[in-house]
DNA sequence: GCCATGGCTAGTA
DNA sequence: GCCATGGCTAGTA
C-alpha cells in the first residue's frame, strides 16, 4: 500500500524490507493471493529486469492497469524502469 | 541456463 | 514438487 500509482517495486525489493532477502520468491506466491486486488496494489510489483511478471488475472490484466496509472510499455517490459522505481528507502 | 530459496498444495499412508 | 524471482556464470558475437 506504500507504493503510490504511477510507481512501481520489485518482489527482490519487498524481500529485502521484510529482512528476508532471498524470499524473493515467496513475496510473489503471496502476491499471488491477494485477497483484495486493486485496493491493495499488487499489481505494481514487477520483476527486478523491469519486466511485467506475474498477475492472478493475466499479464495483459496487470499492464492495463499499470497503463491507466500512466506507466508505458515496450513489450513486457516498463519503460523508464528506473524512473519510475521506488527505492528501497520509499518503502519504508 | 542453472539453481537456491521459501511458502504452499496435492497426493499418499 | 510446484512457482507472480533473482543473481551468477558460461558461451557466443
Amino acid at each position: 500500500m506504500k507504493i503510490p500509482r504511477g510507481k512501481v517495486t520489485t518482489y527482490g525489493d519487498i524481500a529485502k524490507i521484510i529482512g528476508q532477502p532471498k524470499a524473493s520468491r515467496a513475496v510473489g506466491r503471496i502476491l499471488n493471493k491477494n485477497p483484495n486486488p486493486v485496493k491493495v496494489p499488487c499489481h505494481r510489483v514487477v520483476m527486478s529486469n523491469g519486466t511485467i511478471g506475474g498477475y492472478a488475472f493475466g499479464k495483459s490484466r496487470k499492464k492495463e492497469l499499470l497503463e491507466s496509472e500512466g506507466l508505458c510499455f515496450a513489450g513486457d517490459s516498463v519503460v523508464e524502469f528506473n524512473r519510475s522505481r521506488l527505492d528501497a528507502a520509499g518503502l519504508v
